[in-house]
DNA sequence: ATCGCTGGATTGTTGAACAATCCAGCAGAT
DNA sequence: ATCTGCTGGATTGTTCAACAATCCAGCGAT
């Protein structure tokens, strides 16, 4: 029975209430107030924030405070070129078919979501696609980065930015880089991810960063 | 005037420490012990442990403690599936002359330390070859994530497992990927890196895990 | 030898306290 | 009116002491 730490668990919140966008990038998060909204001591909410802010999600400024991260117009280029490094890389490797089959899953989980017109669907079922995409290295620590970028991202391309405009585009280019690669043509999928991933960090640009 | 907190302290003299191999891989850092030893009281020994948890330099073992951390087997092959894929790609992207300049400065250094037969410094002057080529990138996160995993390397690779042996393969190694890239063959380059890779895991391998 | 208990040591968490720092707002000077 | 410098309140950084929860080595009974 796995009982995690009251630190841990307000570390689970505090990500929580990022990503559902109910902490708005650069609010000033003050210790005194969480610690009495979640109902535990200051010392406990210190280490949550020394996690997090590990993690980029927070960002601690001495003696001012922690205040919810902002992506500036460099962030956004910095954030695509870890994962243009750690996502084709991976691709390029390969995979076992088990994981080669997670790929092929989270393509048809946007499929469905699709159909359904769920675009919150939409928006998970893309970043367990990319998600795949790294675990096919079998990297513990790849896995970790991945994961941190695309909470990263979702702190800050919320599901505002996120309309059906841009899912139409993936959803068959999803399906073919997923074809290339179960059809052991590496180097042509690394390829079409690399130019999804391009194209995707101009988008981005174009909306955020100026 | 930075003053750097108290937890950053004790983080930057645990840090030392461990790069510095006076504490071993396993071994267990009682938080009284630290707190007391360094003049500090608990809770900020907590926060400095929480920081190097999340650099993977520490275990943290709920209910049990810290200890310093181990690479398994499978790690080793982990650590270098992620410098395949930032090393690699941050070189064939090439970069500006003062990152190439800065790469080259780190290959005049290890051929400098290489003639006054310092050790030590050979294997400094490597980490900061690699550092200089994910450098080139300009990503701040791919810089930090290079940083972690050199440390990490630091840490279990330590000063007893290297000799001279291993340093006179790359030296001239260093030196052929380096004037690759000045001359703008970045495709060469990065193969050479990446089958230098291959090999140092494979040697690395050798000797430690089984 | 195995099992179960027990007691001491360590971690997890709290609450309170105080120093250090920051900042908004205000008083006075130019 | 704008600038300068002060001041007081709020917040962070850090410490300390306490206690509950957990772990573990050792020991005794079977």
């Amino acid at each position: 029975m796995r009982v995690p730490s009251v630190a841990e668990r307000v570390a689970e919140e505090l990500r929580y209430q990022l990503a559902e966008g109910f902490l708005v990038p650069g609010a000033k998060l003050t210790e005194a107030t969480i610690a009495e909204d979640l109902g535990v001591s200051r010392n406990t909410v210190r280490e949550a924030f020394a996690e997090l802010a590990a993690e980029r999600l927070l960002l601690r400024q001495p003696n001012k405070g922690v205040f919810v991260a902002t992506l500036e117009a460099g962030d956004i280029h910095d954030v695509y070129t870890v994962r243009r490094a750690i996502e084709v890389s991976s691709i390029r490797a390969g995979g076992s078919p088990e994981r080669i089959a997670a790929v092929r899953a989270a393509v048809e989980e946007g499929q469905r979501a699709a159909s359904a017109n769920d675009n919150e669907g939409l928006g998970s079922a893309n970043q367990h696609f990319h998600g795949a995409i790294v675990a096919l290295a079998e990297s513990n620590r790849l896995n970790t980065i991945m994961a941190q970028i695309l909470a990263e991202m979702r702190l800050y391309f919320h599901k505002a930015t996120m309309n059906a405009h841009f899912y139409s585009d993936w959803l068959k280019e999803n399906e073919q880089i997923c074809s290339a690669l179960e059809a052991g043509e590496l180097e042509r999928a690394g390829d079409l991810l690399l130019a999804y991933l391009n194209r995707s960090e101009q988008q981005q640009t174009a909306i955020h960063g100026e």
